[in-house]
RNA sequence: GCGCGAGUAGCUCAGCUGGAUAGAGCGUCGGCCUCCGGAGCCGAAGGUCGUGGGUUCGAAUCCCGCCUCGCGCACCA
């Protein structure tokens, strides 16, 4: 049991002495200001309607009957309006830098997730261009999401879903075409540079594979386009291929790795999408109207029904959230007990029609499946101005062109320093700096200057245990602050978890970094009295400990020097 | 028009699921270099939490109305 439980299963004890309803469970927490002391309870408050009594009158009652041993503070007190804070002894607050010690990069960790599987699908980005600073915010924010619940104890798979079906793809493939001989681009062409090169790609592969010139794989993409469908079916598989490959080594440069590719063809050649549709007009919530099949999607909280199927007259394909829909199902059917989407704040008006065919077809998957993480635009600015123009895309920023000028690292962190709800604005001009100002580089020079204590001290920190160490030498201000910071970690990371939240890691790793730099500017851990160096030479570690892991969970390095 | 999101310091944003005098970074102003790295630190100024009501011991946080901005409202994907 860590120091808040013993706490508040003492002041549970206390209130239920006084009355309090069994299931009475007070909120212990850090007071704002630390002169108020280390913790803090609202308990008094809470008990203020069950009781009938003023806040004030039960919370002296409260510290009254609190048996302080038992809770592990050294004082109580009440203040405001009835609060209750609570002090602790100096040696036994820092005490607890032994567990972060102990635990290393397991310091945090949790098995809240009890191994269950999750799915996190993020990026899926369809096949048809390089992928844009909204696809890398999306990966930072699905990336750190996965190592959020693998932290917690999830069986995380990252999946990254493929839509190869549909008109896009189509597109993409007359695009290149186009390009490949020269003819003027259509307003359903994708215009980007880049098609020039999937185009080059694509000429090559297909002289390869017949056997014959690049100039004369020009000549039948020129003349014999529309009477040979093999040919049409190449440069498709060439592009994709080819836009696949680019996608993979931008997020390899990333540092995102997948799962498990899922290709939205796939679900055609296993009969999956019309046999969705059949499951759905077997539970009865479709009907037919106007020649197309529909959804009643209005059962299940949509404002309008959908399309299914469409008419004859219109091709009499399924529309787009079926394969969606029987995707999902695959999701669940493959024994993820929960699944995660990442996606743009502009696919919003999916999240009601996929769950509402899931609901639909009466499987037994829970009404909020899957939970979506959804995120606003990003705009990068560079020099006071917005950016749009990349040399590789034509209208759009890439992420390979993030990640060229200002590195990974930077990328994430930025990516990831807001809540997703938020708009984001990249500042290149910042991201670039290697200087305080830049927030990246101001938490991992903390760590970057644990690790030099160590180095100049030559001492070992494999042997900085907290064994033998007196906790009661870390009394000075600053250290309270910071061991305080550093013991929260695990309920940070907690709640960041709950609410699929990075941003709260990466705003906190910010806090605690700039408690570390105060902390050493203040005070010196070589070269004092040898209680005092060892003392602060494990509260170092621990800070070099929990900022490390904190940069892990993100996906940011921890440099041991700059 | 309807739905979703946002509106907090000059700027960019946090605010831990209702708590104490609303915070951070940047910017501005004023200080600090014999130092385990100045690639740093300290201090100050700066707020009607968009707005008007409501709920209660207590609201930036929950509810209702209104205003502004973004996104979405296909037999597109």
């Amino acid at each position: 049991m860590n120091a808040t439980d013993r706490l508040r299963a003492a002041v549970v004890t206390a209130a239920r002495s006084l009355g309090a309803p069994a299931d009475f469970a007070p909120v212990i927490e850090r007071p704002r200001d630390p002169t108020h002391g280390d913790w803090a309870t609202n308990a008094a408050m809470a008990l203020a309607r069950p009781l009938g009594k003023k806040p004030a009158d039960i919370a002296r009652a409260l510290v009254d009957a609190l048996d302080k041993g038992a809770a592990g503070v050294a004082d109580a007190s009440v203040a405001g309006p009835g609060f209750i804070n609570f002090r602790l002894a100096a040696g036994d607050l820092a005490a607890g830098l032994a567990t972060v010690l102990q635990l290393g990069e397991q310091y945090g960790r949790t098995q809240d997730g009890a191994g269950r599987a999750v799915n996190v699908e993020f990026v899926s980005a369809n096949p048809t261009g390089p992928l844009h600073v909204g696809h890398g915010r999306q990966a930072a924010l699905g990336d750190a999401i996965s190592s959020l619940l693998v932290y917690t104890g999830w069986t995380v798979t990252r999946e990254f879903y493929y839509n190869d079906g549909g008109g896009q793809i189509e597109r993409l493939r007359d695009s290149v075409r186009a390009r490949a001989i020269d003819s003027a681009l259509g307003d359903d062409h994708y215009h980007g540079e880049y098609v020039r090169d999937v185009a080059t790609y694509a000429i090559e592969r297909i002289a390869a594979d017949r056997a014959t010139t690049s100039g004369a794989v020009r000549q039948m993409l020129a003349t014999e386009w529309e009477d040979d469908a093999a040919l049409r079916d190449a440069v498709r598989r060439h592009a994709v291929a080819y836009l696949r490959g680019e996608q993979d080594t931008d997020l390899k440069a990333f540092g995102v790795r997948f799962d498990v590719y899922y290709l939205e063809s796939s679900l055609y050649g296993e009969q999956r999408v019309d046999g969705t549709i059949s499951a759905l007009m077997k539970t009865g919530h479709a009907f037919e109207q106007d020649g197309a099949i529909w959804l009643r999607t209005t059962t299940f909280g949509d404002d309008k029904d959908r399309v299914m199927k469409r008419s004859a007259e219109k091709g009499g394909e399924p529309t787009y959230f079926v394969p969606d829909v029987a995707y999902h199902v695959t999701k669940w059917e493959r024994g993820f007990a929960r699944a995660i989407d990442v996606q743009g704040a502009d696919h919003h008006s999916t999240v009601t029609r996929v769950r509402a065919g899931l609901q639909a077809l009466e499987i037994g998957i829970p009404k909020g499946y899957p939970e979506y993480v959804l995120h606003q635009m990003v705009t990068v600015m560079r020099a006071g101005e917005e950016m749009k123009i990349s040399k590789r895309a034509g209208s759009y920023v890439t992420v390979r062109d993030l990640v060229d000028e200002v590195g990974r690292d930077a990328v994430r962190y930025f990516f990831l320093m807001r809540k997703g709800e938020s708009q984001l604005v990249f500042d290149v001009d910042l991201a670039r700096k290697q200087s305080d100002e830049n927030p990246v580089y101001y938490i991992q020079m903390a760590h970057a200057r644990l690790c030099g204590i160590f180095r100049v001290g030559e001492v070992d920190a494999a042997a900085v245990t907290g064994a033998g160490v007196d906790w009661a030498r870390l009394s000075e201000p600053e250290e309270r602050e910071l061991v305080k910071t550093l013991l929260d970690w695990p309920a940070l990371v907690k709640g960041a978890a709950d609410a699929l939240e990075p941003h709260r890691v990466a705003t906190w790793l910010l806090e605690t970094a700039r408690l570390v730099h105060l902390w050493y500017h203040k005070h010196h851990v070589l070269g004092e009295a040898p209680e005092v160096t060892q003392a602060r030479l494990a509260l170092a570690k621990a800070a070099r400990i929990v900022l490390a892991n904190g940069l892990a969970v993100l996906g940011i390095s921890a440099p041991e020097r700059m």
